[in-house]
Order: structure tokens, then C-alpha cells, then sequence
DNA sequence: CCCATATTTCCTGCTT
DNA sequence: AAAGCAGGAAATATGG
């Protein structure tokens, strides 16, 4: 065994994640690939979450929307979703196939045609951004939601404010806090078919998720990749500002720490050397046992497929 | 030891 | 340019 044991306090820029796995004590971390050499970003001391997509590398927000790419047009719904609590199907991302200087020509009207009534969001942000050439901290926020005027690294800032949100009121009572949310239902409940339980043939219902069914054929190493993301969207507070239903009456969520997660994995794996891009090909494996369903386009957005059980709300 | 399943590891190519 | 995504191929781990 060449593994060593280090603790997480080894990573002093990384309040997230030492509480995150606090629970777990001590980790065990290979010493030629724990996160300090994967992820040279965690120890910048800055932009240690990549909560929404990615703020490290294209910095979309330092450039004027003109000439933003296809990607960091992406990239900008991306974050406004992000920073408004706002569900993935606010904003329907195909429409936005463009870059920044379509984008910018756009009026008022072909925002609301593209997006409905997110439109109006999005363009009165996009016009914040246009005027103000660099972003200010207060422009990440619509109108409508939490106001925050501290004036800091803006990455910094948003995966701050998300994590303590997840952790002060944890998952249940984010409604109230977002008025955001509820100008979106009306068109969520629109785009969004009504659910049947896709069961046919198994008539078998584990409310709950505890894997000792008599039925099971073979599960060589405990839990299952998928069991154990679902178990994570499922107890929020127990892993807080890992993976998050986008929509969670249909099953797509998304990671918002991938590196994270795939440690994670790795320890319940015990193997230090997981990362998100070995997890994320066990993943694409799930999409032709559709226990996963494609979603494509946005990065780290996975969907549960109808093999995939024990997630649904009120599942039977 | 053989077999099947479920990853894990590595890789090339493509997209954003 | 860095991160992700797609899959192929081969290796590995585990249980039967």
C-alpha cells in the first residue's frame, strides 16, 4: 500500500470541502494524485468551486458580451440560472445557439420569444452587461432575487452565497427565498409532459433505498455508481453543494462538484485515484442500460433513465 | 478456474 | 486552451 493518510485540513483553502467530508474524518489520499495535483484550481485559494460550469479558463464575464463565443454564451444562462435558483427549463438553451454579438443584437421581443418569461431576465441582465462592460458584483442577480453587494471575486462570491444557502436552510425550504422560481412554473408545468411510473415488468417498490432486496442478482461492490449520485441528491445535507436536481420531477440534475464527487467515490471505492472523468465514463455506460438518459449540450447534466430507481419523490 | 457484471483505466477525437 | 463528452478497448474486482 502506497496510499497515505492525510487530512483535509492539508487543503486550508478549501473551507467547502473540509466540511463537506468532515463527516468522514480522515481521507485516504494517494499521494501522487490527490486533488492538489488534479485540481491546480482548488488551491488558488480563490475559485475553489466550480459551482456553476466554469469561471477558471474562458472568464466570460471579463469579456464584453459582443464577443462572447457560442460556449460563454452558454456559459453566462449557465450562471444566471445559477445565481437565481432558477430550474434548467427557465431557459431553453437550444434557442441560445449563438454568440455574443447575435446575442446582443437581440431585442426585448426576441428575448421573450426565445426564453418566455425568462426573457425578460436575460435581456435586461444582457443590457447590464452591455452598459457596464465588466461585470459588477450586483449584476449576477435579476431583479428579483437575493441582493447582494459585497464587493469580491464574483466566483467567489456566488459559490459562497450558494453554499451557505445550502447550508443554513438546507434543501426543503429554498422555496420561499425564491420568488424566481415561482415565475418560472407556469412555463415549467408547460414543457414538462406528466409522469407515469415507467415500471412494467418489476412490480417489486423499495421505498426506500436500502439494497437488500432478495431479487438481486449481482452487485459485486455494495452500492451502485448511480445509487450512490442518487443518494447524494437525495440527502443534500448530508452532501451539500455536490450534485443538484436541475429538474426534479424529471431527473436531471447536475454536478456541481465534479472533482468532488468523484473523491468521494473513490473513497467509498477505496481507490484515491477517481477523478470525474473516470466517474463520467462509468456514467456514459449507464446510457445504454438507461439507467441514464442523454442530456446534451450542457456539461456535467445527467438524467435519470427509466432503470434508474428509488429517485422519483413519491416514488409508488 | 471460468463467467458475467460493473466498473476502472487509458485513449483518440470532437465540442464548447 | 482547458474541460467535458463519446465511446472503444482492455484491465480489474467481485460474486457465483
Amino acid at each position: 500500500m502506497d496510499k497515505v493518510e492525510a487530512t483535509w485540513t492539508g487543503v486550508c483553502c478549501l473551507p467547502m470541502q473540509i466540511m463537506i467530508l468532515e463527516g468522514a474524518g480522515r481521507m485516504s489520499i494517494n499521494s501522487s494524485s490527490n486533488l492538489l495535483h488534479q485540481q491546480p484550481s482548488w488551491t488558488d485559494g480563490y475559485s475553489t468551486c466550480n459551482v456553476s460550469s466554469s469561471f477558471y479558463g474562458t472568464q466570460w464575464h471579463e469579456i464584453h458580451p459582443q464577443y462572447w463565443t457560442k460556449f460563454q454564451v452558454w456559459e453566462w444562462l449557465q450562471h444566471l440560472l445559477d445565481t437565481n435558483q432558477l430550474d434548467a427549463n427557465c431557459i431553453p438553451f437550444q434557442e441560445f445557439d449563438i454568440n455574443g454579438e447575435h446575442l446582443c443584437s437581440m431585442s426585448l421581443q426576441e428575448f421573450t420569444q426565445a426564453a418566455g418569461t425568462a426573457g425578460q431576465l436575460l435581456y435586461s441582465n444582457l443590457q447590464h452587461l452591455k452598459w457596464n462592460g465588466q461585470c459588477g458584483s450586483d449584476m449576477y442577480q435579476s431583479h428579483n432575487v437575493i441582493v447582494k453587494t459585497e464587493q469580491t471575486d464574483p466566483s467567489l462570491m456566488v459559490s459562497w452565497k450558494e453554499d451557505n444557502y445550502l447550508y443554513d436552510s438546507g434543501y426543503g425550504s429554498t422555496v420561499e427565498l425564491l420568488d424566481s422560481k415561482t415565475f418560472c412554473r407556469a412555463q415549467i408545468s408547460m414543457t414538462t409532459p406528466s409522469h407515469q411510473p415507467p415500471d412494467s415488468s418489476d412490480v417489486k417498490k423499495t421505498q426506500d433505498h436500502t439494497p437488500k432486496s432478495h431479487t438481486k442478482k449481482h452487485n459485486p461492490r455494495g452500492t451502485h455508481l448511480w445509487e450512490f449520485i442518487r443518494d447524494i441528491l437525495l440527502n443534500p445535507e448530508k452532501y451539500p453543494g455536490l450534485i443538484k436536481w436541475e429538474d426534479r420531477s424529471e431527473g436531471v440534475f447536475r454536478f456541481l462538484k465534479s472533482e468532488a464527487v468523484a473523491q468521494l467515490w473513490g473513497k467509498k471505492k477505496n481507490n484515491s485515484s477517481m477523478t470525474y472523468e473516470k466517474l463520467s465514463r462509468a456514467m456514459r455506460y449507464y446510457y445504454k442500460r438507461e439507467i441514464l438518459e442523454r442530456v446534451d449540450g450542457r456539461r456535467l447534466v445527467y438524467k435519470f433513465g427509466k432503470n434508474a430507481r428509488g429517485w422519483r419523490e413519491n416514488e409508488n
